[in-house]
DNA sequence: CTGAAAGCGCTAACAA
DNA sequence: TTGTTAGCGCTTTCAG
């Protein structure tokens, strides 16, 4: 078990100080051409690795951000993960990940254990269960980049990165509006995050829009899941007045809604169907799902850049932006009924 | 910008000094109640978070542990890094994630970058590229765990949790001759890592054992993918001699075998397919997909517990052990065929 | 261009 | 039960 070398082990045998090893490692201007080479040199020999430790609690930096989200196995927070690290690395930020398994105790104690970990920041998205922001508060406090995405709270003075899910919300309904589909029902859910809500007012407006009347029956509140999904159509089409297409709350429930459709003989695209998510399985089911696109790529890459331009100004809430997606339908065979 | 407050500013409030602090913040036995409450109250009231950076930095340990995995966007690594995660967290570790993109360099780069932040250790799998070990001598050097998965070499040295592979390849070709079909093809590729040709060693070792007749022509080269899937079929069924069931590298390459197969009227089960890794999208597909259960979850729970133990024990590599997990079928419509 | 020395926030050995 | 103090490895100001 040998000790590890640190700068003293290269100033001593280059019999210089460590303030000048230092200066060599880190490129300073005032250093001259062959001490530089020589401490790169014996660096490599003494197979030096730099303690960033030390210099984050030097210089109160840890090149460290701290990501919340409730799980990275769910394909959406993965693939912002994924181009958040990937965006952040080359720029020398590391991501320490806390999943809070849509708990927000867990989310309360990810926050803290993140701060302890003195990260330059954090990025999180809320758990279904969160209802509150003290727990977010104290990273505000501590002047420290607070990026909040997709599930958010936009009366909290923090920046976000979102889709816009009124747009969202309508562009579903307008799709299957524009494929000829006439009676169409949402299968959604109630909930403290704004997406739900937002989502259903889209809906009523591009209805609304068409001159389509808004019937109460058609909104199912319930979960979103794949048995609330069959569950749902089950529930609508048992009704005298049956819709013609359906919007799902997510790509799970649509799923659960085709499944149901197919076993009674009302196979989309007969019966419309659309999703929101794009998850994996949508475009490798039969009928392939149209779906909504929420751009998690785009949402991870939005709130690097966001974090970035944080840490710059030097007061990170000097200006408090809102960056809102657009999303985008994906036309598939789900809701490919052609006649008005 | 206030400034932070430390252990030295609670014990100036309350006129005592920074080692009563310290162990009354650690609980240290030997400490009275009074001052114990004292200070946590005054902490409570200082709003007071510890710097878990300068701890780590005296005791030469982080409790962060290094994570390396080509792309959290694949449901096997986030499944992994998900359990793996919420395994560790209640232990007080936190997880750098770093994603290698399948790129040397990059995984490189990674080991480097979580080596400098002072993780207390590596648990990774392997980039495709990845054709030597070098850069993770370094941390068995340092005398700090790094385990390796699911793509792993044995031969380094250090310890792994994999899947059976040898097994996987059997059973999924045994799973098939159960069902009736007698000629098996594989759709597999060629690589470094040995997973690939552990499984080919089982499908044929599984064909032995049923007395069919290794078929070489049945043995398709390719990449993974949903296209090499269709391609792989493409191929297979312009021979004069067809096969009457396949056994698919990955679950996208049997998703675009089961498309090609549909396409040219031989929808499974008619023909089988069978693939590996059970992607979210397997059990949704028509005809939903057989294939083989990889067991991340399980994974990612062996790597975390074996983590625990290399840390335990005083020198981490004092026994190396090998977890094997045992794949398991899943079996679905796509291998429905019942005649033998 | 280089050196000396303080200090980031914490722990722990030693003393009292 | 509490205090004193050195030091983890690094950066940076101030001197030279």
């Amino acid at each position: 078990m040998k000790k590890k070398t640190t700068i003293y082990d290269i100033a001593k045998a280059l019999n210089i100080t460590v303030s000048t090893v230092s200066r060599a490692l880190n490129d300073f201007p005032t250093i001259s051409k062959a001490t530089k080479n020589a401490v790169l040199e014996t660096a490599k020999t003494l197979n030096y690795t730099p303690n960033k430790l030390a210099t984050a609690l030097k210089l109160g930096k840890t090149n460290i951000i701290g990501v919340i989200v409730p799980t990275v196995q769910a394909s959406f927070f993965a693939s912002v993960i994924n181009s958040l690290e990937d965006g952040l690395k080359d720029k020398g930020y590391r991501i320490i990940l806390y999943q809070s398994n849509e708990s927000l105790a867990k989310e309360i104690n990810g926050v803290k254990a993140l701060l302890e970990a003195q990260v330059d920041g954090i990025i999180a998205s809320m758990s279904l269960e969160t209802n509150e922001t003290n727990h977010f508060e104290e990273v505000v406090k501590q002047n420290k980049p607070l990026i909040l995405f997709d599930r958010v709270n936009k009366s909290f003075g923090v920046p976000t990165v979102t889709l816009d899910d009124f747009m969202a919300g309508y562009i579903a309904t307008q799709h299957l509006i524009d494929k000829g589909y006439k009676k169409i029902a949402l299968l959604t859910t109630v909930h403290q995050i704004k997406i739900f809500s937002d989502r259903l007012q889209g809906y009523k407006k591009a209805l609304l829009d068409n001159n389509l009347e808004i019937i109460d029956e058609f909104i199912i509140y319930g979960g979103l899941s794949i048995k609330d999904g069959r569950f749902g159509v089950g529930k609508l089409m048992r009704k005298k007045n049956k819709p013609d297409a359906i919007v799902a709350g997510d790509d799970f429930t649509a799923l659960g809604a085709i499944k149901k459709l197919i076993e009674i003989g009302e196979t989309p695209p007969k019966i419309g169907v659309i999703g929101f998510s794009n998850e994996g399985f949508s475009a490798y089911i039969t009928p392939n799902l149209s779906t909504i696109d929420q751009h998690a790529n785009e949402m991870g890459k939005e709130c690097a850049k966001m974090f970035l331009k944080m840490i710059q100004q030097g007061n990170p809430y000097d200006e408090v932006s809102h960056t809102v997606l657009t999303p985008t339908v994906i036309d598939r065979e789900s809701t490919g009924r052609i006649y008005k």
